[in-house]
DNA sequence: CATACCGGTATCCTTTGGGAAACCGCTATC
DNA sequence: GATAGCGGTTTCCCAAAGGATACCGGTATG
């Protein structure tokens, strides 16, 4: 319980763990990130890469030698412990998608 | 990705799933269930029950006959899907917290 | 030259989440 | 009669979350 909210904390809100899974299937650049998150703007995904930065989920790679220089996202080590969290709300929400669809019928409580 | 979104939509908040937690040992009344789920008010509780109620996670159950009239919340059964989400958030937290006190460095969110 | 992309930051603003405290009728207990 | 517990609701209020918009210097592209 107390574990739960430990958890809560570090990961609520509403777009931590949207980045984490956007960052799963490899690194990203921010622009790209931004547009794998859908609907965030850049002042929220800038803050809230920086959190995740600060509590060891991701790391931030800066290559100043390229042109524009670009900046990627990766998933640390330690983010990808999150993965049996995400792939449980996944899951969920999938199940929860489908069990809202077939809704309308009696339910007998 | 959708689908963790979905999820989030449902549970976030600060204390549905410290709620449904609380409610994982069995039905509860209101104040029992006010003094598990510690730190949250009145209001907040009977917000979130409505909430939960409503989406079919919780049941709430009024007995009249009983003296000064007992209330009872307990997890419907479409709430026990949520086990495995509470588990892997449960077992991260642990982790977590482990993980930190290792590091000998806690960074607050 | 104009435009667009990159990786952001700064400013302003609205919405919400959520806490504190008072209060409600009812009952039982001292 | 006073107090306490139950299951809440109501009101007031503040802080934080988050969205919109503009802007920055740099480069490449048409």
């Amino acid at each position: 319980m107390r574990s739960v909210r430990d958890s809560l904390d570090l990961l609520g809100g509403k777009w931590k763990l949207p980045i984490i899974v956007g960052l799963s299937g490899g690194p990203q650049r921010f622009k790209q990130l931004q547009r794998e998150v859908a609907g965030i703007t850049a002042k929220m995904l800038s803050k809230e890469l920086k959190e995740l930065e600060i509590n060891g989920l991701i790391s931030r790679h800066v290559q100043a030698d390229a042109a524009p220089v670009a900046v990627t996202y990766t998933l640390a080590a330690y983010g990808h412990t999150l993965f049996p969290v995400i792939e449980a709300l996944h899951a969920w929400g999938q199940q929860h998608r489908a069990h809202i669809m077939h809704a309308g019928e009696a339910v007998a409580a």
